[in-house]
DNA sequence: GCTAGTTAGCGTACATCGTTCGCAAACTAA
DNA sequence: TTAGTTTGCGAACGATGTACGCTAACTAGC
């Protein structure tokens, strides 16, 4: 019996046991794999049996070092947050919650299947604890209250991964769908206002001067 | 042949042919019934053979209305741009927007799939079209152009459905296995640093004077 | 009213998915 | 050596999204 109460994280299991025969692998190199999978392939080939594949192992024995395939993405979304770099505070909190944010931007860049996980299943794990730790001991001397600051920390994170979201989005498929079915509904002669509304700029789809989406990330975070 | 390019919304092509057999059915009818299993039962639960039982036909005999499941997914997040209540503006954008932000606030706790929906697949169609209509006439006269008008539409969505996503998972299955780890995190002796900062105040999980939700997400919005 | 032509309804089938079961192999502790 | 425990994993189950192809039901033109 591995599995315990209905509402206990992964991290609270032993990873290995101390009898029996030794595991072939880790949780770790298991995640690893699932990330290149979705790094390359995007989220919904992460499959257990293309997972076990990469690894050159059945499915079924994922199942020895994971209870079901959302505990994979738990881990997938933990591990990220070793890539972040977090320096000692050096007073000034402003820019130490940039450097965060603007970390966070460039890691979610980099996975891009992490703002959809980040915002349907926010989970904490070790990585992510660190990061959250770096973030208060940030704020030590800040007046809000506690409760506060994870409210802000959670408003944080939600944001920047809707605004990766956005940013992705402008060349993926979903954009063209919407800038195509725009198009047609000003060109149906219907919404005269719309229309009238939408001209005092450039056609939507293809500003003229496209803006530096760090810029922007920064600009709506510090506002 | 009823799909055109790849990148054409399935509001583009006509609901019903002139000639053959007629449809018994129709997009909203289908529509309706996913939404009422989403509303009762999780987004999940939205199966084609689920919906098509709710209907009392065949599996099959959606295809002939929707080309795959993630358009019927694009109608449902469409269909609850009916439920706004859309005034001619009154001159206070400001109060205008908050209108809208709450609207948004209600609709999605009455379908707790949609902020999932909107920050995954976001998606534009009539109805939607006709809440951006509204958003574009209130800021009729502010100086912004348009681009970052539209932008912050889509910020002011995102932020909305973030905000309700984490309300939710207040009491969700996630919430319980988060707060079981930071407690298995800190009972462990290790992070005597985080078990510092967090000492500040109320234990996680159950803050002891829970602000009003609504008030919060006001505040958010208006900072 | 008859005949083409066109579309809807949908049973069936297929590939793929997450997951369970059960057994043999591999190890630790005594 | 033995008893106990855990791992690896082939095979199978149920559910999923979707394609195919047939029949039934309708419209348009004569």
């Amino acid at each position: 019996m591995a599995s315990e109460g209905p509402a206990s994280s992964i991290w609270m299991r032993p990873e290995r046991a101390t009898a029996g025969r030794p595991a072939q692998r880790s949780r770790a190199e298991i995640t690893a794999a699932a990330i290149g999978i979705a790094d390359r392939e995007g989220l919904d080939a992460v499959s257990m049996r293309r997972v076990a594949a990469e690894l050159g192992t059945g499915a079924a024995s994922l199942y020895r070092y994971v209870d079901t395939r959302e505990e994979l993405l738990d881990l997938m979304s933990d591990a990220t947050g070793t890539e972040y770099s977090l320096p000692g505070p050096d007073g000034d909190w402003l820019a130490g919650l940039l450097t965060i944010a603007e970390q966070t931007r460039t890691i979610m860049r980099r996975h891009p299947w992490l703002p959809g996980l980040v915002l349907t299943r926010p989970v904490i794990g070790p990585n992510g604890l660190a990061v959250l730790e770096h973030y208060l001991a940030l704020l030590e001397h800040h007046p809000a209250d506690v409760a506060a600051k994870l409210e802000a920390f959670a408003m944080l994170n939600g944001m920047s991964a809707t605004f990766i979201l956005h940013e992705q989005a402008g060349g993926a498929a979903f954009a063209e769908r919407n800038v195509a079915y725009l198009r047609h509904a000003l060109t149906s002669g219907e919404h005269p206002a719309l229309a009238r509304l939408l001209s005092q700029g450039p056609p939507p789809g293809e500003p003229a001067q496209p803006a530096d989406p760090a810029d922007r990330f920064r600009d709506i975070l510090i506002r």
